[in-house]
DNA sequence: CTCCTTGCAAACTATTTGCAATCTG
DNA sequence: CAGATTGCAAATAGTTTGCAAGGAG
């Protein structure tokens, strides 16, 4: 399968790259199509795979419904509000001892690859608003 | 609010107690099932609330469409396969310094109250029948 | 008696997918 | 041209929810 150049996946990079941070699909949508009106859902979703497995963007999937997209920079952890779901990065420094660790203390075979680190509290946002804690997190 | 002790809510934790390890909801369904032949998936769910609200369960929601649920014992970390989607616990000791760091590190008045930290990888199942990375993690 | 809880079924939400038409290399 | 990609709409899948009936305190 080779990939192809098409504007839409371009819009897609270009958006994410613009925008930086953490993106849902819908939000990325409402980017591009600012400049492709036709643009559908289905082909956001669809070229966030492909760039996923190209290796130019990673999904971040919290306990959330949904997922986040960003593009794929430098290794790095992540604070998760647990209040309104956001995600901001964490200044933390990456140790991928953290892996090698994980492997020597596996049982069963488990082939470990990589590991994921996340901060959960709550965001400066949903402490200001108040506690709304035991909802569920929902994309706005 | 006040929780009442109801049967079905009763056989759910039993269930989850006896079996041990990580239960998607309806292997948590079928389980407890076999004792309530009435009970619906809808009052797993609910329960499965109700439990996480008390402190009893934990949700564990990783990239994939579903959670897993375990009983709330002490912190551990998890190594996840990234091709079935399955969990498994691992035995690298929880640091909890790494909140307090994180907190540290944190701009803009992020509270961190927690951690959480995963192994990503292939289980020795997936392993032995090859390569299907790529596919999307499915319940089974 | 109050109101939490249940079963059932319908509703939701994010994401995926089938299909015919349309581009890209 | 082959076949990757698109728009559109319908389909999935896990989870949630409205409602009337039942059960716990």
């Amino acid at each position: 399968m080779t990939y192809r150049r098409t504007k839409q996946r371009q819009g897609i990079i270009e958006a994410m790259e613009r925008h930086g941070g953490h993106l849902t699909a819908d939000q990325i949508y409402a980017l591009v199509k600012a400049g492709f009106p036709r643009l559908s859902l289905g082909t956001v979703y669809r070229n966030l795979r492909v760039l996923i497995a190209q290796g130019a963007v990673r999904e971040l999937a919290f306990g959330n419904a949904f997922s986040y997209f960003e593009v794929a920079k430098e290794a790095h952890y992540h604070f998760i509000c647990r209040v309104c779901g956001g995600v901001e990065d964490a200044a933390v420094p990456v140790d991928q001892q953290f892996t090698a660790l994980a492997q020597r203390t596996a049982r069963g075979g488990f082939k470990v690859e990589d590991h994921r680190l996340d901060f959960v509290g709550v965001c400066s946002a949903c402490q200001r608003a108040g506690r709304r804690k035991g909802k569920r997190a929902v994309k706005q």
